[in-house]
DNA sequence: AAACAGGCCTAAA
DNA sequence: TTTAGGCCTGTT
């Protein structure tokens, strides 16, 4: 153990079950330990973190970093109220119940982006398996009680790489995906931050003008890391369910700006039936 | 062994 | 506007 130890307790007034919101499918980089806590390391920063009475408590190695972490776990937004709001039948209240706790993170917008390129016809394991060789290969090391994480390498170290240099990485067809990206990321081309300035039609649009990028990449970015919150990415999951529930179609849009909550729920609740 | 996977792209109707 | 097949690779 050196330095690092800066501890933090913050404070959770709704729900927040660490668990569902780190396998819920938005993020790849969080490991369980065996007493519970979580490893992980997000925004450039390595923490672990621990559900407690009343909130959070997180080991980190950064200082002044507790409004980053809140924004990070989306502390401001009042979830049981949100959950209730996306109860608007049997079969949401149902699984918004079995999702509670799940709480939206505010991720990185690069990371999210490749992260989500990197997802297609993936399962997680493969997803994690692929980012964590991307980080340990091309990111930053950050040191942890006495572990080393990388973080998630900036689009500028990626641009300057070629196909040959990922094949190792073993991604696939997604390899070049990743370099267009990070080109058109770290040359300007692609500004990630004024995207999350704009409206959702237009971030959306610049998004999937990217190889690689279609709609369900793009609303996951803009779900996860561009602050959209009636974003509703569909997969295979979701599109199952919805067709079992909703034959007739159903017009996301009544969930308003508590969309991208409710797919969540969705998500979570049909995968864990198989 | 052959099919399929949390998707995208292209070609073809 | 919708549909089928291919794409890398790992897993079953």
């Amino acid at each position: 153990m050196n330095k690092t130890d800066i501890q933090i307790f913050l404070p959770v007034k709704d729900e927040l079950d660490l668990n569902k919101t780190f396998t819920c499918g938005q993020c790849f980089r969080w490991r369980e330990e065996p007493d519970g806590a979580y490893t992980g390391i997000a925004l450039g920063m390595a923490a672990r973190v621990r559900a407690v009475e009343g909130g959070l408590h997180l080991e980190c190695t950064e200082r002044d970093c507790r409004s980053q972490w809140a924004d990070y776990f989306d502390l401001s937004r009042n979830y049981r109220e949100a959950r209730e709001r996306v109860s608007i039948d049997s079969y949401m209240r149902t699984a918004a119940e079995f999702g509670s706790g799940i709480r939206i993170l505010n991720q990185d917008r690069w990371e999210t982006l490749c992260s989500f390129i990197l997802s297609q016809c993936s399962n997680i394991p493969r997803i994690k398996k692929m980012v964590e060789s991307l980080c340990k290969c091309f990111g930053e090391p950050r040191t942890l009680l006495g572990e080393t994480l990388y973080t998630f390498p900036e689009p500028e170290k990626l641009a300057a790489l070629d196909e040959r240099d990922l094949a190792p990485l073993r991604l696939g067809y997604r390899a070049k995906y990743v370099l267009s990206a990070a080109r058109a990321v770290s040359s300007g081309t692609l500004d990630l931050t004024a995207l999350s300035q704009t409206d959702r039609v237009t971030a959306k649009r610049a998004l999937m003008s990217l190889p690689g990028v279609g709609e369900k990449v793009a609303d996951c970015a803009l779900l996860f890391s561009l602050r959209i919150p009636d974003a509703f990415p569909i997969d295979v999951w979701v599109r199952r369910a919805l067709h079992e529930q909703y034959p007739q179609g159903l017009d996301t849009s009544i969930f308003g700006e508590n969309a991208g909550l409710a797919q969540q729920y969705i998500f979570y609740y049909r995968r864990s039936l198989g």
